[in-house]
DNA sequence: TGTTAGCACTCGAATGCGATGAGTGCTAAC
DNA sequence: GTTAGCACTCATCGCATTCGAGTGCTAACA
């Protein structure tokens, strides 16, 4: 016995009625909503083969079926394969960003807000993550006698700053000599190239320790930052909105997940460099998230640039409306950070 | 009838145990737990009163008594009075900040991780806000040939920037030259100061119409971002440990509540300059937060600037535990803050 | 050979009911 | 003023019962 057509419409109407309901399909309800020409005894017969496949779960016997992994699976590659994800109306969307929201960490956490909205799931946000990122500019920004603000500009656009030790016979002319001279070596250069530079320069400086140490340390900061991006989440509690969750040890566990961001981080890492990606239940390999799906498409800044944005929610996802949302939002969220770049 | 000090000593009794056990406290436990010489029956009799007076709830006839939120005041207030807060070890917190953490951001939101950790509730930070600031420098990094980054530094050490358009005829050295003018110009005003200037001097420099209107766009920004704070928020799933919120719909209002910071702002926002504040249910204002309290308490950064650190949890809180620790970490945080900005 | 009607069977969820016991309020005695 | 005693209340628990959605199987049908 194999996965025939008509088994196929069938586990398609079971999901789709699940999805909905939350609650067990029986074969009844197949036969009646859903205009395949056949009995539910028919229904019946092929439900019990599907099981057998290892598509469908009974919670006990006198209940209807509930899709598994497995089923989830197939039916997600069958709508990636046929590229049947809702239409969704850029325009509509493009209007919740309007505002000018310009420092990175604004727009990442107001997609969030968005992303979370639409689908009413929890959104996850991660701001991109360079592979190679260059240093455009390098300045000093006086903060008092003996101490400045260093700024660092890259080619991603990121900007990192932190407040260093000056010696006090630095007036602003003379930061801003300096700051013309290391953006004149540095620039070009890649992070940890900037580093060995300054690394090899310090030796003639001994008087400038403490100011130099400043700078790469800043410098690893960047990359340690960008080695792993910033992550904003949105709705975290509309999980509580699902019966799967209505049982508050799980709820808990799945907000404390969130909430240490690591193993999500770990997570949205992990993914290739695909448009969409989707993990079902027990493929994220977090046990507290088995009964959860992660969606996640990239969008893109620059050419080295991608960040991630995903949606996590009960396997029994609405996985067509979610990847038309993630298409869009992650569209223009490129399209935003490329004007906002000019 | 009038409460008099015996009273006053089961209605602490009862208090106290309510907030470690969280079921309705009878007769008899106050009786036999507490040393009060006094039998059952007195004390039901003392109870009845209290019931009469406000200060006790009971959920139905056959159960204890439940303290209300009068009582809770009452029970503060005496706290308060006699200063009889939990010692709390000051070194051990010291040990979780040691971390060096540049960034405010990253200082508040670690913060705020420490407070809900040590008390197992959820914890509020709110970066300091400032009454009346005024600019130190403000400084141009280039980032494109058309664009720039304006850094604007304020005498509170908070800095933000922002990308700008600028003519392409703008090269570094133009871009420090112009620096340098502002910097000499605004240096010392406050912020609506500066604007003013800004807008005043506009007149002469049609050319550079949209740079200046960059400018005063920026100074807005840092105006009202710093009039209402940045929060961090810790813990957030602490509040699904208790029983009260055991009840996902509940939960689910905490939860959006915390999401939607707007509300939080506010109340944050609300206090007057006391060491402590603290609003027991109903005072918050906020119907969610009906059966919630809130502590917080205040730490400095210099004379004119103070932030605001806190905590929400069921009204059974353990208010002197919270009490102590929020002394202790507004204290380190107000000291870490110190030698931040040297 | 595939489909369907019919029917017995299963088992979780809902309902009803009495027992239990924690806790109260009241009264009367100390 | 305090306390022992007692009747009373009422949420909770355990248990039996009913209800019904859904199944699997068999036999008849196209």
């Amino acid at each position: 016995m194999a996965m025939d057509a008509r088994k196929f419409r069938i586990l398609q109407a079971i999901i789709d009625d699940y999805i909905l309901t939350a609650i067990p399909v029986g074969s009844r309800t197949i036969s009646k909503k859903y205009e395949t020409g056949l009995s539910s005894a028919t229904i019946r017969n092929e439900m019990s083969d599907l099981e057998e496949l290892g598509y469908l779960d009974q919670p006990h016997v006198s209940a209807g079926r509930v899709p598994s992994a497995k089923a989830y699976r197939l039916y997600v590659d069958e709508l990636l394969r046929q590229g049947k994800i809702d239409a969704e109306d850029v325009e509509g969307i493009r209007g919740h960003f309007s505002d000018r929201a310009r420092q990175m960490e604004d727009v990442i956490g107001h997609a969030a807000q968005v992303l979370s909205s639409l689908t009413h799931y929890t959104a996850l946000v991660m701001s991109p993550k360079a592979t190679e990122i260059r240093i455009r500019n390098l300045q000093f920004v006086p903060v008092s006698s003996t101490s400045a603000l260093v700024v660092i500009v890259t080619d991603s656009g990121i900007m990192r700053d932190s407040v260093i030790r000056v010696g006090s016979d630095m007036d602003a002319d003379a930061l801003y000599a300096i700051s013309r001279m290391l953006t004149e070596q540095l620039s070009g250069h890649t992070l940890s190239q900037a580093r060995k530079i300054i690394a090899s320069a310090a030796a003639g400086f001994e008087r400038r320790q403490q100011m130099l140490t400043g700078i790469t340390d800043l410098i690893s900061e960047v990359e340690q930052q960008n080695a792993q991006g910033k992550l904003a989440l949105g709705g975290t509690s509309n999980i509580l909105n699902f019966p799967e969750y209505s049982d508050v040890e799980k709820a808990k566990n799945f907000l404390a997940i969130l909430e240490g961001k690591e193993k999500l981080l770990q997570l949205l890492q992990q993914h290739e460099q695909m448009a969409f990606t989707v993990r079902i239940g027990p493929e994220t390999g977090i046990p507290e998230l088995a009964d959860c799906s992660l969606v996640t498409a990239t969008y893109r800044l620059g050419d080295h640039n991608h960040g991630t944005i995903g949606v996590i929610g009960p396997t029994r996802m609405q996985y067509s409306h979610v990847l038309g949302v993630l298409g869009a939002v992650g569209e223009q969220l490129s399209n935003l950070l490329r004007q906002d770049k000019e």
